[in-house]
DNA sequence: GCGCGTAGTTTGTTTACCTCA
DNA sequence: TTTGAGGTAAACAAACTACGC
């Protein structure tokens, strides 16, 4: 994000920022310090919302900020309040994310915020950085989201703790094209991410219900939460896919050498039968194995006719004069590989 | 026709690596 | 020799499109 950030010096003014001034809309568009040092910024949400997205909105415009704590140190099923609400979709969804109709005074709910604002907590990762009022890089976001998460603010690492920002991508298309792009990626935050694998985990698809809900909870556009979905979907698959192709290619290769094995014993077999004349005196004689014992055995045409099975397998019912047959081909095939 | 899922693609971001001053 | 800036390619992820059911 090229960002005309100084110090001392006024930042240029944004266009879409100043004509939702005009508008006397708050984008949510916020540029500050956080302490001596402490860059600020961050793309709020500002987002001209259609439809359900619009109608949520609307329906909890009173509520006060809600607070959410995706704190990997407080995890999130510890979290969670015993569900008032049965009809939740998810177990770790707690029902005052929900933007229950009168319900003002909203219990905390620890999804990675306090007091509206993130707390980051990034440890772990190569120079991430704590959002704490020492650290020395934060970005502190303000976001104009929705009514029912106002005056949501939230502190996040920059580069080095990953993903960050990110959150509350909404420019409307009108906005993209002020600002020259198409398209606006934003990635998603690690907390944001991490409860969308939470609730993965527990739904690989969502309802409309469950991804509004989501949306809410996450403060994410349920667009957003789709396209996460369906791109986990496909991440999973593909994973699948590779785990299998290495699963055949390991089969593939064992039988491979399988049949390399077995070609050798034909090969030695057929030897044998060439030096030891006494095979040319039965008749048309045909090499079988075994299934079951992987055994190779030579019988006649007609009993191979008759069964599948060499007649020499030990599994079957073997008579002595084929035992002993068996034994002298034995001895004969490995005093032949001793003599190779 | 609408909604949803999948496959494939595009595009922005991050990161490691390299070069050079 | 070290260091920081800048360029580049690869990997990854978010978002999109086309298509089928």
């Amino acid at each position: 994000m090229d960002l005309a950030l100084s110090l001392g010096e006024t930042p240029k003014p944004l266009k879409f920022v100043e004509k939702a001034q005009k508008k006397k809309e708050s984008i949510g568009f916020c540029m500050g310090l956080e302490g001596p040092g402490h860059i600020i910024k961050g793309n709020c949400r500002s987002e001209i919302l259609v439809g359900e997205e619009q109608e949520e909105e609307k329906s909890g415009s009173s509520d006060p900020p809600v607070q959410l704590d995706l704190l990997p140190s407080t995890p999130v099923q510890d979290n969670i309040q015993p569900l008032s609400q049965s009809h939740l979709p998810f177990p770790w969804l707690t029902a005052n994310l929900l933007g229950e109709p009168g319900s003002s005074a909203r219990p905390e709910t620890e999804v990675g915020m306090k007091r509206g604002r993130w707390s980051a907590t990034e440890d772990g990762e190569d120079g991430a950085v704590q959002s704490s009022p020492n650290s020395t890089v934060s970005t502190l976001i303000q976001m104009d989201i929705p009514h029912y998460l106002s005056n949501i603010v939230y502190t996040s690492d920059q580069r080095s703790g990953g993903h960050q920002v990110s959150n509350s991508r909404a420019s409307t298309d009108e906005e993209e094209i002020i600002n020259g792009l198409n398209r606006k990626k934003l990635r998603l935050s690690k907390e944001q991410s991490a409860f969308l694998e939470e609730s993965f985990k527990e739904h690989t698809t969502l309802n409309p219900k469950q991804k509004l809900a989501l949306a809410k909870q996450l403060n994410l556009r349920p667009r957003q939460v789709e396209v996460w979905f369906q791109n986990r979907r496909a991440r999973t698959k593909l994973k699948q896919t590779e785990v299998d192709c290495e699963y055949l290619k390991r089969w593939c290769e064992t039988l491979t050498d399988e049949n390399r094995r077995l070609q050798k014993e034909v090969q030695d077999l057929r030897a044998l039968k060439t030096s030891q004349p006494f095979y040319m005196q039965h008749p048309a004689t045909t090499l079988t194995m075994c299934p079951s014992c992987e055994r190779v055995a030579s019988t006649t045409s007609a009993a191979a006719a008759a069964t599948t099975k060499p007649r020499s397998c030990p599994s079957t019912t073997t008579s002595k004069t084929q035992v002993q047959a068996q034994e002298q081909r034995t001895g004969s095939l490995d005093q032949a590989k001793t003599t190779m």
